[in-house]
DNA sequence: CTTATACTAAACTATTTGGTTGACTATTCC
DNA sequence: GGAATAGTCAACCAAATAGTTTAGTATAAG
């Protein structure tokens, strides 16, 4: 691999899991523990932890320290990476989607 | 890992990789062979080949076997999955937005 | 027909990743 | 103070990933 050290980097690979994807759900509903993100994941809360660790270092949320408790909480903005290169290809698309009898030509099956 | 299944996986997984996002931006621009997309990444042409069946598994693009080439075509609407996704959390940032005080408490060093 | 080109497939390697357990720190509760 | 709770850290392991090379197929060109 080719290392990249682009900032965005960071947020592409860290939502390629589902179970940090699944994480982002629960969070943009309320706050959560790292205890209540690991419970209904069938997973160690040291391996939730390293999740939620992924997810810090990509700037997609922020752990507050709370009595023994560390609360997480979604950093709105920090997808922005991601909404920006997807809306740079949004406008590819439509743009192409008025000739779609070319782009399209394989495209009924699936 | 939890298997997942789920068809927007793959278009998550796909674009966790930074050579695949640079072959995604030239597709862009125009349509590519596998030997035009692999020559300015310093990679053997197995190994873009690799790459193209990452993104063409997705949905991302098409290999369209033209002579003993194969050209890539970018598929408008092959990053729906992702755009749905992103679209969906950008709702919730911009309802975040607005009580900026609290969500952004530590949010001014980056 | 023969050779070069464009690519894919398979086997292999090294690194990364997702997960575990066990030990440790910090906080709360009795 | 002592025990339970919440979380992190470090070491480790298995599986996935990104890359290679070598061999093979299909098409183009001489």
């Amino acid at each position: 691999m080719v290392e990249s050290s682009e900032a965005g980097d960071l947020v592409f690979r860290a939502l390629a899991d589902p179970t940090r994807r699944r994480m982002i759900e629960r969070l943009s509903q309320r706050e959560c523990t790292v205890g209540e993100l690991a419970e209904p994941l069938d997973m160690s809360l040291a391996g939730a932890s390293k999740h939620v660790g992924v997810l810090e270092q990509a700037g997609i949320l922020v752990r507050e320290k709370r009595g023994r408790e560390r609360v997480c909480i979604l950093r709105p903005g920090g997808l922005i990476a991601m909404r920006d290169w997807v809306a740079r290809y949004s406008a590819f698309w439509d743009a192409r989607l008025e000739s779609l009898d070319r782009a399209l030509r394989e495209d009924g099956d699936e």
